[in-house]
RNA sequence: GGCUUGGUAGCUCAGUUGGUAGAGCAGAGGACUGAAAAUCCUCGUGUCGGCGGUUCGAUUCCGUCCCAAGCCA
Protein backbone atom coordinates (compact mmCIF):
# COMPACT_ATOMS: atom_id res chain seq x y z
CA UNK A 1 0.00 0.00 0.00
CA UNK A 2 1.29 3.70 -0.47
CA UNK A 3 1.22 5.42 2.35
CA UNK A 4 1.69 8.53 0.84
CA UNK A 5 -1.48 8.50 -1.29
CA UNK A 6 -3.50 7.01 1.26
CA UNK A 7 -3.18 9.56 3.55
CA UNK A 8 -4.97 11.95 1.29
CA UNK A 9 -7.74 9.37 0.18
CA UNK A 10 -10.65 10.16 1.52
CA UNK A 11 -13.39 7.74 3.52
CA UNK A 12 -16.93 8.95 3.47
CA UNK A 13 -19.50 8.24 6.02
CA UNK A 14 -23.40 8.51 5.46
CA UNK A 15 -25.48 8.76 8.40
CA UNK A 16 -28.45 9.90 9.91
CA UNK A 17 -31.80 8.90 11.36
CA UNK A 18 -33.18 5.44 10.52
CA UNK A 19 -35.54 5.80 7.51
CA UNK A 20 -33.68 8.30 6.20
CA UNK A 21 -32.64 7.11 2.25
CA UNK A 22 -29.11 6.64 3.96
CA UNK A 23 -28.52 3.02 2.19
CA UNK A 24 -29.26 4.31 -1.13
CA UNK A 25 -27.42 7.69 -1.12
CA UNK A 26 -24.37 5.10 0.28
CA UNK A 27 -24.71 2.69 -3.12
CA UNK A 28 -24.91 6.27 -5.49
CA UNK A 29 -21.77 7.88 -3.73
CA UNK A 30 -19.85 4.10 -4.00
CA UNK A 31 -21.18 3.56 -7.51
CA UNK A 32 -20.72 7.58 -8.42
CA UNK A 33 -16.90 7.54 -7.34
CA UNK A 34 -16.38 3.62 -8.98
CA UNK A 35 -14.53 1.72 -6.11
CA UNK A 36 -16.32 2.67 -3.87
CA UNK A 37 -17.49 -0.19 -0.89
CA UNK A 38 -19.87 -0.24 2.19
CA UNK A 39 -18.92 -0.82 5.25
CA UNK A 40 -22.11 -1.01 7.59
CA UNK A 41 -22.35 1.09 10.65
CA UNK A 42 -25.51 -0.37 11.92
CA UNK A 43 -25.55 -2.00 15.69
CA UNK A 44 -28.44 -4.08 14.55
CA UNK A 45 -27.47 -4.99 10.73
CA UNK A 46 -24.25 -6.80 11.78
CA UNK A 47 -26.62 -9.79 13.12
CA UNK A 48 -27.59 -12.71 10.89
CA UNK A 49 -30.85 -14.39 10.70
CA UNK A 50 -32.67 -11.70 12.21
CA UNK A 51 -34.00 -9.82 8.77
CA UNK A 52 -37.40 -8.47 7.98
CA UNK A 53 -37.27 -5.46 10.47
CA UNK A 54 -33.46 -4.89 10.39
CA UNK A 55 -34.03 -2.43 6.84
CA UNK A 56 -30.59 -4.72 5.83
CA UNK A 57 -30.14 -3.61 2.16
CA UNK A 58 -31.27 -6.01 -0.52
CA UNK A 59 -28.94 -7.63 -2.96
CA UNK A 60 -30.73 -5.89 -5.58
CA UNK A 61 -30.85 -2.25 -3.80
CA UNK A 62 -26.79 -3.14 -3.30
CA UNK A 63 -26.48 -2.71 -7.27
CA UNK A 64 -23.09 -4.94 -7.11
CA UNK A 65 -21.43 -2.72 -4.56
CA UNK A 66 -19.93 -4.42 -1.85
CA UNK A 67 -21.18 -4.48 1.67
CA UNK A 68 -19.19 -5.35 4.62
CA UNK A 69 -19.80 -6.07 8.02
CA UNK A 70 -23.34 -6.84 7.19
CA UNK A 71 -25.09 -9.98 8.38
CA UNK A 72 -21.82 -11.45 9.88
CA UNK A 73 -22.68 -12.11 13.62
CA UNK A 74 -24.68 -14.71 15.04
CA UNK A 75 -27.40 -13.29 17.00
CA UNK A 76 -27.06 -14.86 20.09
CA UNK A 77 -23.51 -12.89 20.60
CA UNK A 78 -23.18 -9.77 22.55
CA UNK A 79 -21.42 -7.84 19.78
CA UNK A 80 -20.42 -4.56 20.73
CA UNK A 81 -19.11 -0.56 19.68
CA UNK A 82 -15.63 -1.76 20.43
CA UNK A 83 -15.72 -5.04 18.37
CA UNK A 84 -17.63 -3.30 15.58
CA UNK A 85 -14.70 -0.56 15.69
CA UNK A 86 -11.94 -3.35 15.17
CA UNK A 87 -13.91 -4.67 12.52
CA UNK A 88 -14.72 -1.86 10.48
CA UNK A 89 -10.91 -0.90 10.60
CA UNK A 90 -9.75 -4.36 9.23
CA UNK A 91 -12.06 -3.48 6.79
CA UNK A 92 -10.76 0.23 5.98
CA UNK A 93 -7.42 -1.03 5.47
CA UNK A 94 -8.61 -3.96 3.67
CA UNK A 95 -10.88 -2.47 1.21
CA UNK A 96 -7.75 0.85 0.49
CA UNK A 97 -5.40 -1.44 0.25
CA UNK A 98 -6.99 -2.50 -3.34
CA UNK A 99 -7.23 0.76 -4.10
CA UNK A 100 -10.78 1.22 -3.58
CA UNK A 101 -12.87 3.95 -1.46
CA UNK A 102 -14.69 2.98 2.05
CA UNK A 103 -18.16 4.43 2.41
CA UNK A 104 -19.60 3.95 6.27
CA UNK A 105 -23.33 3.93 6.13
CA UNK A 106 -25.43 3.69 9.08
CA UNK A 107 -27.23 5.37 11.70
CA UNK A 108 -25.13 4.00 15.20
CA UNK A 109 -23.60 7.34 16.15
CA UNK A 110 -21.93 5.85 19.31
CA UNK A 111 -19.90 3.49 16.44
CA UNK A 112 -18.97 5.88 14.52
CA UNK A 113 -17.67 7.85 17.40
CA UNK A 114 -16.07 5.02 18.35
CA UNK A 115 -14.14 4.83 15.43
CA UNK A 116 -13.06 7.85 15.30
CA UNK A 117 -12.43 8.53 19.00
CA UNK A 118 -11.46 5.21 20.29
CA UNK A 119 -12.48 3.82 23.65
CA UNK A 120 -9.48 3.46 26.50
CA UNK A 121 -7.82 -0.25 26.86
CA UNK A 122 -10.48 -2.36 28.78
CA UNK A 123 -10.88 -6.17 29.28
CA UNK A 124 -14.42 -7.62 27.80
CA UNK A 125 -17.00 -6.68 30.28
CA UNK A 126 -17.26 -10.34 32.66
CA UNK A 127 -20.82 -11.40 32.00
CA UNK A 128 -21.01 -13.31 34.98
CA UNK A 129 -20.26 -9.94 37.24
CA UNK A 130 -22.98 -8.14 34.84
CA UNK A 131 -25.42 -11.07 35.58
CA UNK A 132 -24.98 -10.17 39.38
CA UNK A 133 -25.22 -6.89 39.52
CA UNK A 134 -28.48 -7.18 37.32
CA UNK A 135 -29.36 -9.16 39.78
CA UNK A 136 -28.43 -7.14 42.89
CA UNK A 137 -30.44 -4.56 40.42
CA UNK A 138 -33.68 -6.68 40.00
CA UNK A 139 -33.87 -7.13 44.00
CA UNK A 140 -32.97 -3.85 45.51
CA UNK A 141 -33.25 -1.66 42.95
CA UNK A 142 -31.04 0.68 40.80
CA UNK A 143 -30.51 3.18 43.84
CA UNK A 144 -28.79 0.62 45.70
CA UNK A 145 -26.22 -0.01 43.15
CA UNK A 146 -26.27 3.76 42.86
CA UNK A 147 -25.26 4.19 45.98
CA UNK A 148 -22.44 1.24 45.58
CA UNK A 149 -21.19 3.39 42.59
CA UNK A 150 -21.18 6.65 45.06
CA UNK A 151 -18.56 5.08 47.65
CA UNK A 152 -16.10 3.53 44.94
CA UNK A 153 -16.38 5.88 42.42
CA UNK A 154 -17.76 8.99 43.18
CA UNK A 155 -17.13 10.81 40.19
CA UNK A 156 -19.08 8.35 37.71
CA UNK A 157 -21.99 8.18 39.77
CA UNK A 158 -21.92 12.58 39.45
CA UNK A 159 -21.60 12.02 35.74
CA UNK A 160 -24.53 9.69 35.65
CA UNK A 161 -28.45 9.38 37.14
CA UNK A 162 -29.27 6.54 39.45
CA UNK A 163 -32.05 5.25 36.81
CA UNK A 164 -29.33 5.12 34.09
CA UNK A 165 -28.34 1.22 35.13
CA UNK A 166 -26.34 0.67 32.27
CA UNK A 167 -23.73 3.21 33.24
CA UNK A 168 -23.88 2.94 36.59
CA UNK A 169 -23.57 -1.20 35.87
CA UNK A 170 -20.88 0.19 33.85
CA UNK A 171 -19.31 1.70 35.99
CA UNK A 172 -19.45 -0.86 38.56
CA UNK A 173 -18.07 -3.40 36.47
CA UNK A 174 -15.00 -2.21 35.43
CA UNK A 175 -14.43 -1.05 39.29
CA UNK A 176 -14.67 -4.65 40.61
CA UNK A 177 -13.15 -6.07 37.48
CA UNK A 178 -10.30 -3.96 37.60
CA UNK A 179 -9.87 -2.52 40.56
CA UNK A 180 -9.80 0.92 38.99
CA UNK A 181 -12.28 3.58 38.91
CA UNK A 182 -13.98 4.44 35.10
CA UNK A 183 -13.77 7.66 35.29
CA UNK A 184 -10.37 7.44 35.70
CA UNK A 185 -9.65 4.97 32.74
CA UNK A 186 -12.15 6.93 30.79
CA UNK A 187 -9.20 9.61 30.60
CA UNK A 188 -6.98 7.71 29.19
CA UNK A 189 -8.39 7.24 25.27
CA UNK A 190 -6.54 5.42 22.69
CA UNK A 191 -4.74 7.56 19.72
CA UNK A 192 -7.57 8.12 17.02
CA UNK A 193 -6.33 6.20 13.74
CA UNK A 194 -4.63 7.93 11.18
CA UNK A 195 -7.80 7.79 9.01
CA UNK A 196 -10.25 9.49 11.61
CA UNK A 197 -8.90 13.12 9.84
CA UNK A 198 -9.67 11.54 6.40
CA UNK A 199 -13.39 10.68 7.29
CA UNK A 200 -16.03 12.89 5.78
CA UNK A 201 -19.28 12.79 7.61
CA UNK A 202 -22.49 13.41 6.03
CA UNK A 203 -25.53 13.56 8.05
CA UNK A 204 -29.41 13.12 6.26
CA UNK A 205 -31.68 15.62 7.90
CA UNK A 206 -35.29 14.89 6.61
CA UNK A 207 -38.10 16.56 7.37
CA UNK A 208 -39.01 15.52 10.88
CA UNK A 209 -42.89 14.72 9.92
CA UNK A 210 -42.40 12.76 6.65
CA UNK A 211 -40.07 10.79 7.97
CA UNK A 212 -42.13 9.75 11.45
CA UNK A 213 -45.11 8.54 8.06
CA UNK A 214 -42.74 6.59 6.51
CA UNK A 215 -41.57 5.12 9.37
CA UNK A 216 -45.08 4.01 10.37
CA UNK A 217 -45.66 2.94 7.31
CA UNK A 218 -42.59 0.85 7.12
CA UNK A 219 -42.95 -0.85 10.25
CA UNK A 220 -46.37 -1.99 9.40
CA UNK A 221 -44.88 -3.72 6.38
CA UNK A 222 -42.02 -5.54 8.24
CA UNK A 223 -45.42 -7.24 10.21
CA UNK A 224 -47.49 -7.88 6.56
CA UNK A 225 -44.03 -9.17 5.78
CA UNK A 226 -43.64 -12.01 8.43
CA UNK A 227 -41.74 -10.39 11.26
CA UNK A 228 -44.01 -12.34 13.68
CA UNK A 229 -43.34 -15.86 11.75
CA UNK A 230 -39.63 -14.98 11.82
CA UNK A 231 -39.14 -14.00 15.25
CA UNK A 232 -41.59 -17.66 16.34
CA UNK A 233 -38.84 -19.79 14.26
CA UNK A 234 -36.10 -17.60 15.81
CA UNK A 235 -37.37 -18.60 19.40
CA UNK A 236 -37.90 -22.45 18.46
CA UNK A 237 -34.70 -22.17 17.06
CA UNK A 238 -33.71 -21.36 20.72
CA UNK A 239 -32.91 -17.90 20.51
CA UNK A 240 -33.67 -15.82 23.65
CA UNK A 241 -35.34 -13.38 24.22
CA UNK A 242 -33.19 -10.96 26.48
CA UNK A 243 -30.96 -11.46 23.21
CA UNK A 244 -29.35 -8.20 21.85
CA UNK A 245 -30.20 -9.13 18.46
CA UNK A 246 -33.84 -9.73 19.97
CA UNK A 247 -33.92 -6.60 21.26
CA UNK A 248 -33.70 -4.72 18.61
CA UNK A 249 -37.18 -2.70 17.32
CA UNK A 250 -40.09 -4.89 16.15
CA UNK A 251 -38.65 -7.78 17.29
CA UNK A 252 -38.94 -6.78 20.85
CA UNK A 253 -42.00 -6.51 20.70
CA UNK A 254 -43.19 -9.16 19.18
CA UNK A 255 -41.40 -11.59 21.95
CA UNK A 256 -43.90 -9.39 24.35
CA UNK A 257 -46.65 -10.40 21.72
CA UNK A 258 -45.43 -13.60 21.60
CA UNK A 259 -45.07 -13.96 25.77
CA UNK A 260 -48.60 -12.77 25.68
CA UNK A 261 -47.76 -9.95 27.49
CA UNK A 262 -49.74 -7.12 24.41
CA UNK A 263 -52.15 -7.75 21.38
CA UNK A 264 -50.51 -7.66 18.09
CA UNK A 265 -51.84 -3.85 17.24
CA UNK A 266 -50.51 -2.75 20.28
CA UNK A 267 -47.10 -4.74 18.97
CA UNK A 268 -47.11 -2.35 15.61
CA UNK A 269 -47.65 1.05 17.52
CA UNK A 270 -45.42 0.36 20.01
CA UNK A 271 -42.78 -0.61 17.96
CA UNK A 272 -43.57 2.43 15.57
CA UNK A 273 -43.08 4.66 18.58
CA UNK A 274 -39.90 3.13 19.70
CA UNK A 275 -38.47 3.72 16.45
CA UNK A 276 -39.80 7.30 16.15
CA UNK A 277 -38.58 7.99 18.98
CA UNK A 278 -34.98 6.38 18.39
CA UNK A 279 -35.00 8.44 15.26
CA UNK A 280 -35.24 11.58 17.07
CA UNK A 281 -32.35 10.38 19.79
CA UNK A 282 -29.87 9.60 16.54
CA UNK A 283 -30.54 13.19 15.38
CA UNK A 284 -29.46 14.33 18.89
CA UNK A 285 -26.40 12.42 18.72
CA UNK A 286 -25.34 13.87 15.36
CA UNK A 287 -25.91 17.79 16.37
CA UNK A 288 -23.66 16.97 18.83
CA UNK A 289 -20.70 15.21 16.74
CA UNK A 290 -18.05 17.25 15.76
CA UNK A 291 -16.69 17.67 11.99
CA UNK A 292 -20.20 16.46 9.80
CA UNK A 293 -21.71 17.78 7.11
CA UNK A 294 -25.60 18.04 7.53
CA UNK A 295 -27.99 17.21 4.00
CA UNK A 296 -31.39 18.38 4.30
CA UNK A 297 -33.26 16.08 2.98
CA UNK A 298 -33.71 12.16 2.14
CA UNK A 299 -30.77 10.12 0.69
CA UNK A 300 -33.08 8.67 -2.46
CA UNK A 301 -34.02 12.25 -3.45
CA UNK A 302 -32.03 14.02 -6.82
CA UNK A 303 -31.53 17.22 -5.17
CA UNK A 304 -29.95 15.83 -2.01
CA UNK A 305 -27.50 13.81 -4.28
CA UNK A 306 -26.64 16.40 -6.55
CA UNK A 307 -25.86 18.72 -3.90
CA UNK A 308 -23.25 16.02 -2.45
CA UNK A 309 -21.88 14.91 -5.49
CA UNK A 310 -21.02 19.45 -5.75
CA UNK A 311 -19.31 19.10 -2.19
CA UNK A 312 -17.19 16.45 -3.27
CA UNK A 313 -16.55 18.09 -6.90
CA UNK A 314 -18.02 13.88 -8.62
C1' G B 1 -89.44 15.02 19.79
C1' G B 2 -88.48 13.52 25.36
C1' C B 3 -85.02 11.72 29.04
C1' U B 4 -79.97 10.44 30.66
C1' U B 5 -74.72 11.04 30.55
C1' G B 6 -70.77 13.55 28.63
C1' G B 7 -68.14 18.00 26.00
C1' U B 8 -61.23 20.40 30.14
C1' A B 9 -53.70 20.24 26.57
C1' G B 10 -52.78 16.67 19.86
C1' C B 11 -55.27 11.87 22.52
C1' U B 12 -57.45 9.44 27.17
C1' C B 13 -59.11 11.58 31.40
C1' A B 14 -58.69 13.89 36.62
C1' G B 15 -60.00 18.26 39.30
C1' U B 16 -61.52 22.99 41.33
C1' U B 17 -67.06 22.38 48.54
C1' G B 18 -66.93 29.31 43.17
C1' G B 19 -60.59 32.51 43.58
C1' U B 20 -58.99 31.14 35.44
C1' A B 21 -56.43 23.90 36.25
C1' G B 22 -53.07 18.75 36.25
C1' A B 23 -51.77 13.46 35.28
C1' G B 24 -50.66 9.54 31.74
C1' C B 25 -49.75 8.97 26.66
C1' A B 26 -48.23 11.52 22.16
C1' G B 27 -44.72 15.36 21.02
C1' A B 28 -40.17 18.54 21.80
C1' G B 29 -35.11 19.46 23.65
C1' G B 30 -30.88 17.16 25.92
C1' A B 31 -27.23 13.41 27.77
C1' C B 32 -24.34 9.43 25.90
C1' U B 33 -16.41 6.36 26.83
C1' G B 34 -17.28 -2.04 25.35
C1' A B 35 -25.74 -3.30 26.33
C1' A B 36 -26.20 2.13 21.96
C1' A B 37 -32.27 -0.06 17.56
C1' A B 38 -29.86 0.12 24.77
C1' U B 39 -30.58 3.49 28.94
C1' C B 40 -31.57 7.99 31.14
C1' C B 41 -32.64 13.64 32.19
C1' U B 42 -35.78 18.05 31.34
C1' C B 43 -40.26 20.45 29.29
C1' G B 44 -47.70 21.07 30.30
C1' U B 45 -51.71 28.54 29.04
C1' G B 46 -55.42 25.31 27.49
C1' U B 47 -61.35 30.99 24.66
C1' C B 48 -62.05 24.15 31.00
C1' G B 49 -68.23 23.49 23.94
C1' G B 50 -71.04 28.73 22.62
C1' C B 51 -74.02 32.67 24.65
C1' G B 52 -76.44 34.79 28.72
C1' G B 53 -77.62 35.05 34.24
C1' U B 54 -76.36 34.97 39.63
C1' U B 55 -71.73 36.69 42.09
C1' C B 56 -66.62 41.20 44.05
C1' G B 57 -65.17 36.89 41.04
C1' A B 58 -67.79 31.26 37.09
C1' U B 59 -64.30 26.38 33.98
C1' U B 60 -67.10 25.19 38.72
C1' C B 61 -73.94 27.16 40.32
C1' C B 62 -78.51 28.43 37.10
C1' G B 63 -80.80 29.11 32.14
C1' U B 64 -80.42 28.38 27.08
C1' C B 65 -78.25 26.76 22.57
C1' C B 66 -74.82 23.49 19.84
C1' C B 67 -72.27 18.67 19.49
C1' A B 68 -71.57 13.25 20.81
C1' A B 69 -73.16 8.60 22.92
C1' G B 70 -77.09 5.79 25.10
C1' C B 71 -82.24 4.98 26.33
C1' C B 72 -87.60 5.99 25.41
C1' A B 73 -91.15 7.39 21.74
Amino acid sequence: MDNNSSSENPIYAIVGPTASGKTELGVELALRLGGGEVINCDSVQIYKEIQIATAKPSTAEMKGVPHHLIDYIPPEIKYTADNWADDATEKIIEIESRGNIPILVGGTGFYLRTLREPLFDAPRTDESLRARFTKIREKKGADYLYKILQKVDKKSADKNFPRDYPRVQRALEVYFQTGEKLSELQQMRREPPEFAMRMKVFVLNPPRDILYKIINERTLKHFQNGLVEEVQMLREKGLKDETTALGSHGYKRVCEYLRGERSLESAIEKTRQDVRNYAKRQLSWFRREKNIIWLDGFGNEESVQRKLWEILNL
